[in-house]
Formats: structure tokens, sequence, C-alpha cells
DNA sequence: GATGAATGAGCGTTCATTCAT
DNA sequence: TATGAATGAACGCTCATTCAT
């Protein structure tokens, strides 16, 4: 990736992130890049291209890395203690959210408008229901929750946190270490694991 | 409001929830309605202030009703009961949201990019807390949650439950008494409340 | 058609004329007709399809009247005398060119690059040759002349008295009757008709 | 002339041909060539110079060849027979013609836009003129045609039948020798030369 | 009030041309 | 000599907004 690329990436995320794809003219990304206009369509096929290179590779990440073989090592790596999948699950969730917030608040954002987008997300999400359900079932079973519930409660309450901490309040000084504490013990209690 | 009036109204509502309010243009608006372009400048300001007329009154009732009179009223009927108020409240805003969802789908979407809708939605989310929370931590102090750490979690749940049933799958055939109940259960288990 | 899409179309005949489809901007179009760029899409789909209305017509008339009814009325009005149908078919084609120079200027120039353009006088030219074969060869048989070859010699002479005469030389000063008659005794000798 | 430039010239016919000048952009030109944009500008002042380098010679020989020495020529070869003549020049244009039919049909397409080309072909047509009226009025002056009306047919007749072979139909499979014959014996008639 | 033709600034995109390598 | 990334003016077209009717 040549530097004029990458910078017109760059002023393509802040922009896209603070106006939306549809208020952003593709000069004032140009202008930002410090190049032509012309450039752009040099290195991209056109406005959206520019906006779905930058979220295609994110929207098959958001949920879990694209194979979801991160999740697999996890659930070995712990053991099967269930409290340890949830604390790793949520630090990387959140790291992976910090890393690319602008980009992450940018695939929320257009999420709506483009069907691809919506496509990408919704199979990711289908695969991790797939691998997740088994393993929450196992220990979340006796709260009377059906799996779908399960999930979408977790589902919930990790997007809520990285939404309050990232988008709508990125500045309030968080502790993460703090707060997942807080959300897996919520959590276990939640589904009947600990009292 | 006259006839023509309403129907601009609701085709902008149909116009912006699909597309989104950068995207829709005017005449597309004009014709959905069956009304000349140019009345829709009769009846608005223009675009922006149409859109902020239809989703100004939501912003100050999405969490709550505005004077969040409301939420006094249900906790002096529930005599206190965190059950009940957490039930209610749950009812009251998934009626809410079902009502208008096309509009909340758009002043979702549209947060973001106004910052006089975000104004307005936070205003309400302080006052929501400033009142919730007293009540809230009266029964979920046990936790060790931190009051905001508390609200959040509700918030997160309630809302998550609104977004997946309203707009990610509103064809899936929700069983909203089932799904509060399961919710109510699961958060008082969460807080500490139920074992 | 209101006033402002006339004096778009008469424009666009002018430009489209003198510096061709291609090398002719909207904008310019637009100020000769003293009119906003924009109203040139308010009448019209596009450039191309101002092209098209300006031309298309036209296509389906150059060679004979749509329907080519014409033709027949001309033939039985003449009782069959060849030379009057000749005399009587190329007064009526030069009438009309003259009548319509630009625009027969515009098909010519445009005609090697929209196939739109192309079919609609290829077809034309079919059925014309299907009319006037049987009935040129009824005379002109004697001079061994093969019937697309008779229809070719007779095109040729009479377009290319409309290309010299409307195109190349329009100021020259010409005397269609006396042109004609030359024509006419011409392509009579030629065909063996008269000696 | 080197390698590339030559690769850009036959480039250039093939594309000025099938879709014009002005629909040409350099870049295709320089992908058919095998060559790099820059590489055009270094053999060609711009896009304009590289259209009339192609088509000015053949502007200065469409109609003879360039100093009409050869008109001379076939007419001291004919020993004054006006058919041989003319049976000769058809042949020789006919040649011309179809050894360079891409670039004739550039040239009759851009024509109409570019004076510097009309200047060029008007200066050949008149000193044809000059050179063939002499020896057709020797023998077709008993036809009663004047001068420039006899050049005229002889011109639309030889042009008739190029652009139909050549241009409009050129895979019709055309016997020159049989179409050469056809219309000199249609033209000597005409003329009033033979019977 | 209601209309819809008209406006023109602004959009995404193209393209002939330049120039550092 | 040849390259191809970069340029920016110019293009066709869209659209929120105005205003005479």
């Amino acid at each position: 990736m040549t530097p004029k690329k990458r910078s017109i990436v760059e002023a393509a995320v802040v922009c896209f992130a603070e106006r939306g794809y549809e208020a952003t003219p593709t000069i004032d990304i140009a202008r930002r890049a410090g190049v032509a206009e012309g450039t752009i369509f040099r290195h991209f096929e056109g406005k959206k291209d520019l906006l779905l290179r930058l979220v295609r590779p994110l929207a098959a990440n958001v949920i879990m890395p694209a194979a979801l073989g991160e999740f697999a090592d996890v659930v070995a790596e712990a053991k099967g203690d269930i409290e340890t999948i949830m604390r790793t699950m949520l630090h990387r969730r959140i790291a992976f959210v910090r890393r690319h917030a602008p980009l992450v608040r940018i695939l929320l954002q257009e999420l709506p408008f483009h069907a691809e987008l919506r496509a990408l997300v919704g199979e990711q999400a289908i695969r991790f229901v797939a691998v997740a359900e088994p393993v929450l079932m196992e220990h979340a079973g006796a709260a009377g929750l059906r799996p779908m519930q399960a999930i979408r409660l977790f589902a919930s309450v990790a997007g809520g946190y990285l939404i309050f901490s990232s988008i709508l309040a990125p500045d309030a000084g968080w502790d993460d270490e703090d707060e997942v504490n807080a959300i897996v013990q919520f959590l276990l209690r939640g589904y009947g694991i600990r009292s």
C-alpha cells in the first residue's frame, strides 16, 4: 500500500466516522488526505468501494476472528472453565474494538444501509452462535433460558459495554479489568452458575 | 395537522427508515406522499426540519416518557416490588418501541450524525439515571455493582432485546411475555436479588 | 412542448451539429438555450436521451416517410411514369432535408457511433428497397443492372446531391429544379430508359 | 518509427474507427498498444496531434494521390479512352480505400469536426476538379451536364460504392471487377457517351 | 394552501496531460 | 526512452430549495 493510498484510507476513516458515508463528499476525503480528488479514483473503484474496503475486513471479524478458530483455542485453553472463557473472550473483543474504534463505528453506522455488510455480519453471527451455544448451554442450562436467549443476553451485555465505552462515552476513563469482572460475575449469576 | 402534512410525515418515516436521511431525496418523499415536492416546504422549513420534527418528540420519550412521571407511577403502583417495576417498565418500553418501530429505527440511525438528537437523548438518559438509580440500588446493592454498572446492564439487556426483536429479526415471532419473564429473572439473579 | 424545452432542443441542435455530440458539454446547451443546466435534465433523461429524441424521428423518415405510404402515393399519382416518380421523390426528399438540414447533419455525424440509430435507418432502408425495387426494375431492367446496383446508384446520386447542396456547400446557390432535371435525365440514360 | 510508436498508431486507428475520436480515452489506446499512457505523449504532442498525424497524410490522398500526377499518368496511358480512364481510376481508388479502410472511416467521421482536415480535403478536391474537368467534359459534353454536375455525379457514384462496400456492408462479398463494370457502363450511358 | 418548473451549487467520476523515477 | 502515479479541470447529473401561478 503506497503512502497516498494509506492516507486516503486514513482520511476516509475519519470522515466517514464523523459525518457518515453519505454526508461525506470525496473532495473532503481528498483534502484531508492531502491528495487530489482524482487520486482517490486511481486507488478505489468509487466511493462505495472505498467504504467497503475499509469495513469489509472488519465485518468478517467484529464478532469473532474470521474462522472462529480463536474461540476454540480459548475454550481449550480454559479447560472448560466458563468464567475464564467469558473473561478471555470479553477482553479480546474489547481489545479488538478499542484498536479499531472508528472503523467499528463506521460499521455500526452503515450497517442499516448496506445489505452486503449486513450479510457479512449476519453470517459471522450464525457461525458464532453455532460454536458458542453448546459451550454456553452446558453451564447455563440450569437457569431455564433457551439457547438463543442465553446468547442474546451475553451479546447484549458485551455489546452494551463496548458501545458505552467506545462510542457513547469513550473519554470516561473506563477500567476494563474492573468492568469485565463486574460483567462476568453478573452473567454467571444471571445464568445461575454462581449464586 | 392537515391530511397532506400527515401523509408527508408518514412518507418521510418510511423513506428515512429504509434508506436513511441523507440518501432520501425529497422528491421520493413527495411521491410516496402523493404530494408536490414544493408542498413539503410549505409545511417544513427544510428536509432537516422534517427529520427533526419526526424524531424529536421520540428522542424525548424513548428511554422514558417525557417527564418521567411514568416511572414514579410505576414505582408507586408496584409498592416497591422490584420485579414488578422491571416487568412493567419493560412491557411499557416494548409497547412504545413496537408502536413507533420505524421512528425508533430512524432515531438510532441518525443519532450519530445529529448533535441535537444526541443531546436530547443524553439529557433523557441523565434524568432517567437520576430517578432509577436509587430504586435499582436499593435492591441490587448486594451484588457489588456500582450504580452506573447496574443501570448500564439493565439498559443493555433491555435495549438488546428491543433491537433484536424490533430491528434485527422483527419477523421471528417473539413472545414478549415469555421473553420479559426470562429477562427479568436473569436480571434479578444477576443483581443478586433472587438466587 | 413548453418554451424552455423547445429552446433546449433548438440549442442542442445547433451545438450537436456544430461540434458533435461528444464534444458538446451540457452546460453549453444550457447557456445557449438561456436555461439552467439542471433544466435540461428535467426535460430529458440525460444527454444521450436528448440526442436520440432529436434524431430518432428523423432516422425513421430520412429515406422515406415512416410508413412509406408516400412512395405508393407517388407511384399511383404518376401512373407508372418513372421519370415523374423519380422527379417527385427527389423533390420531396430535397424538401425534407432542406427543412431539417442541421438535424440531418447530426444524424449523419452520429450514425457511426450509435447502434440504435443505425438500426433505425437500416430498417428504413430495407423497407424502402422492398418497395422501390420492383418499380425501378420494371423500367431499368434492360441496362443489365442487378436490382441492388440500380438502387445503390440511385441512392448515391440522390444522397450525393443532398450532401453537396446541404452540407458541403449549402451557400452555393443551388437551383434545385435544374439540378433535379439533370439528375433525372442522367439516371434515365444510365438505366437505359432514355437514350 | 520505433515499434512502440507504431503500436500506438495501430491501436489509435482501431479505437478511433470504432468509437470515434472524442469518445476514445487515451488510456484505451495505451492499453491496446501495450504501452504506458505516458508513452503516447512522448511520441505525440497530444491526443489531437495523434489523430492528425494518422489522418493528415490520408486527407491529402483520398481523392487522388498527392500531386495528382497519377491522374495524368492514367490519362496518358489510356490514350484518351474515357472508359479505360474511369475504370482504372475506380480500381485504384477502390484499392486505396480497401488498403486504408479504418483510416478512411476515421477521416470521414472526423471531417465534420476538424477544420484542418476539411481544408486539406477541400484543397485536394479543387485540384482534382481542375485536372479532371477537361478530360471528363471532352466526352460528356453532349449530355448537357455542366462540368460541376458531371464531376459531382461521378464522385457520388464512386463514393457511394466505396461507402457501401467498405463501411456499410463490408462483409457482403463484393465483386469489385463486376461492380466497376456496372458503374462504368452506367456512367457512360448517363454521360451520353454510350447508348 | 398547493403546485411543479426552474434553479445552480455540489456531487461522484473521467480523462488528457505532467513529471519524478 | 518509457513508465504510471498524480493531477485538477471539466464532465454529466442530482437535489434541496424557490417562486410564479
